[in-house]
DNA sequence: CTGAAAAAATGACAATCGTCAGTTATTGAA
DNA sequence: TTCAATAACTGACGATTGTCATTTTTTCAG
């Protein structure tokens, strides 16, 4: 359980730090954020953006998951990414000066900062490395999305499901995956009930254990195998 | 039936330069670009990059239609976008320093221009307008493409087929959609056959009209009720 | 600890869609 | 113009997957 409180992370201190964007491309030193920032705690199933507002600061995953999703006409969601510690989420827009084309909703506890608008983009002007870090995680960004577009178009649900477990467990790191079947569905593309009668499958062929709600991976082999390359 | 000789295409008289990131951004004279650059004309089903490589410079496309596509496991294609008149091509991988994830080939005869790595990124650097208009229009495709995968993931066949006739349309403008079945059910996501018996269908409910190759559409606002909003 | 609400699981069924195998039409080079 | 290669089209068929209805299990607030 996270300290509720909305006590300050100082990014010195911060062990999403090494991980992030401001931590491998931003030469000056971590108090020059840590005083524009400001961090709090949030619950599960918390908003941090809505589509198609605009945005008003980019968040700084601290401690905990984070869901970017767009929704579809008739309202069901599509996980688009699943931000872990260390992520920098809702720079996006800030470039494009439209409204946010996606939401971003809290799967677990969280500790986020925040960085407002004008700091953010000053920081963008000002810091030519980390700009470069800024358009270099862009364009990956753009290269990972024709990648799940293509996984989307080409593979069956099985494929997808074995291929999401893996980039699951690669996020989920120590700790086993923990998502609600639903939310699992909407990463995957598929029908709640489909996904969880191949979650059975896996199971029945020895490729993962179930513990209610946590997947645990006993065979990431096989999971490469039926993924496909 | 285009110029076959390398001649030089200049920005100047370049028809599709307004609508260009250089027209909407670039602070700079025409002739700065055109100093720089090479053109050539490009057969018919002519690649310009290959999945896997690295980037040597951009393209931009003064006339035709290129198809950027990524291959699945088994080869097949994943038609991610179709650049027309006036579209830079090829500049994601330039700042991701990785090798391209995805290809980019002609539909058609086309004129392209080309400008060095060096030379763009050099422009990117000096001129902050130009810069930030490739900021925005990377984040703009992050924005388009979370929008394609939910499509992908949620709409069937026959609503996707709807909804890429209608991007088709505005792409091709006045001409009428001129691609093969294979590549526009690559694009949609589906099987040839599967693509041929739908347009039958929209056919034979008096949605486009079919000569051959080409595809008219006569009902427009059917399409956009089925594409679902 | 308890009960209501939410999530997970199961079953039955139909439709969409992909695959394979083959035919017809179109294109483009000689 | 002709012919070979490519693209477009048709038919049959089954598997995958979504939908709806219902039951069981888990969660969590009081």
């Amino acid at each position: 359980m996270l300290d509720k409180s909305h006590k300050h992370v100082s990014c010195s201190t911060c062990s999403a730090r090494k991980d992030s964007i401001f931590g491998n491309y931003c030469e000056c030193d971590a108090s020059d954020v840590d005083n524009l920032k400001s961090s709090a705690y949030y619950k599960k199933n918390q908003p941090l953006f809505l589509e198609g507002s605009f945005p008003r600061g980019v968040y700084c995953l601290n401690q905990g998951k984070v869901k970017i999703f767009a929704r579809g006409d008739e309202g069901k969601e599509q996980i688009i990414h699943i931000a872990k510690e260390g992520e920098i989420i809702g720079f996006r827009s800030m470039f494009s000066e439209e409204p946010f084309k996606v939401s971003a909703s809290t799967l677990e506890e969280c500790n986020i900062c925040f960085i407002n608008k004008e700091d953010f983009l000053n920081m963008i002007d000002t810091n030519p490395t980390l700009r470069n870090g800024i358009m270099k995680e862009l364009s990956k960004e753009l290269g990972d999305r024709a990648m799940f577009i293509t996984n989307m178009a080409q593979k069956s649900v099985r494929e997808r499901l074995a291929f999401s477990l893996i980039i699951l467990a690669d996020i989920y790191g120590d700790e086993q995956i923990n998502l609600t079947r639903e939310d699992m569905a909407n990463f995957i593309g598929t029908a709640t009930e489909t996904l969880i009668r191949l979650l059975k499958d896996f199971k029945e062929e020895g490729i993962l254990e179930i513990h209610t709600r946590k997947l645990e991976i006993i065979n990431k082999d096989k999971l490469l195998q039926i993924a496909g390359k």
